[in-house]
RNA sequence: UGAGGCGGGCAUGCCGCGCGGGUAGCCCGUAGAGCGGAGGCGGGAGGAAAGUCCGGGCUCCAUGGAGACAAGGCGCCGGGUAACGCCCGGCCGGGCCGUUCGGAAACGGGCGGUCUGAGGGAUAGCGCCACAGAGAAUAUACCGCUCCGGACUUGAUCCGGAGUAAGGGUGAAAAGGUGCGGUAAGAGCGCACCGCCGUAUUGGUAACAAUGCGGGCAUGGCAAGCCCCGCCUGGAGCAAGACCGAAUAGGGACGGCGCGCUGGAAUCCGAAAAGGAGGAAGGCGGGCGGGUCUUCGCGCCCAGUCGUCCGGGUUGGUUGCUUGAGCGGGCAUGCAAAUGUCCGCCUAGAGGAAUGGUCGUCACGUUGCAAAACGUACAGAACCCGGCUUACAGACCGUCUGGCGCU
RNA sequence: GCGGGCGUAGCUCAGGGGUAGAGCGAAACCUUGCCAAGGUUUAGGUCGUGAGUUCGAAUCUCAUCGCCCGCU
């Protein structure tokens, strides 16, 4: 699993399919140039706090996101999660749900 | 026993699975490897990493000297330091407390303790000091006080003149204070004590202090108003900088055409010291040279365009990148900050950026009979140090202060 | 990383040591058959916060909080 550096690359998704969770907001677009492997990016901004909060919050996306993305996650696709405030202090394996429903929830608009 | 102040260090630990970096060797993949994979091993945020308020190191840029100006900062003295606006010690001032002396008291002085101060200069100059008040920096006669003259209504009267800063009142501030003398009433007018100014001596490295002598006192406050004096400061910042290096635009060299003013060399044409072609060096002028200006120098530039050839910068990669004014301990010097010396130790180096979740256990706190539940601050390195400032749950150690209880 | 600016009435802003102001808005009244416009009057302020300098601070100084902007 890639991760997405370029602000250009982010900026592409700007309006892209999204699904809105408590804790994130999902975009996703196929892009060919990834072959068989999956791109992830996160948006932290700095409206949900000092550095400690966005570095927590980064952390539990990026430990969600190893567990279930290589169960649920569409081949060939970026995806970037913008965070929200929830994603502080949401109970783990609620965040681990919310996630896996997202993902499938994209699933189908592709089909 | 329970509070508060000050100082010091600590900042839940352990285990398993994950995450990022490193790694001698081994195994697998591969034609092979310095590449990739698996496992093992070792290590992985702070006291403030923060704010970016000061001071440095380091790196690059800038042309060298002299002078002036500007801008900004600092400001008692001595020491510490690489340096500082920081730290330590002292001096002086201010607040509070205690004690003592004088006094009826108010209050004033001495000594001690403690807290605290951006603490040079206000007789270098300029400026400001609202309102109130008679008068506010060349001080000032409103009410008063005193004397003299006059009036007639002969009195706690009125008018005029002179003297007077002791009293009233205003104010943040009324131009030394208190007491005695003195006087028409008063006044440093005179005297004593205190304060102030000057000066000498002594003590102290010094700030300054003590004492003697002289001076009736001339000198209101504000410089975090302008300013004066002394001292300091070149600019940018690791996105600095170095190396490797795609495409495309741009750069350099050579040749052609062409090129501010002046100047005219070599060379060529010509028989020629005539004339012509030719245009170099130099001079002048202009521009740039990291705050500005002046002066003396110095360096670079004063077109472009076309053709040929050549090497450098942006994306990316590598490096800078962690051994350092380092940390711990002992000893010595010093009141201390700190310094010296010996021994030991190596403790993050990422790059859209590593620590999350959870099981159990441990520590503390809250709730609860208990089981247990919940909580554990402020907060995340980004080149590195020294400070300052701000944020902060909790418990620990040392020290000081007064309270209560017991002996 | 480096640098700059702002914070004053509900809103937009003046005031740069001496009693906090203007415009818009709000409220009441006048005017009108009613509304608008117009007129008169009134209320509304920890001057972001905390210290310091000063007799006196919105103003000067320092610290701090929040917001905005620029350069690389």
């Amino acid at each position: 699993m890639a991760v997405i550096k370029k602000r250009q690359d982010f900026l592409a998704l700007r309006n892209a399919r999204r699904t809105s969770s408590r804790c994130f907001l999902m975009l996703s677009r196929k892009n060919p140039e990834n072959g068989e492997s999956l791109r992830l990016g996160l948006t932290v901004t700095k409206k949900l706090g000092g550095a400690v909060i966005r570095n927590r919050i980064r952390r539990r996306l990026r430990a969600a996101a190893r567990e279930i993305f290589p169960l649920h996650g569409n081949v060939g696709t970026d995806y970037v999660l913008v965070a929200r405030k929830a994603a502080y202090d949401r109970n783990y394996a609620e965040l681990l749900d919310d996630m896996k429903r997202a993902l499938l929830s994209q699933r189908r608009d592709i089909k």
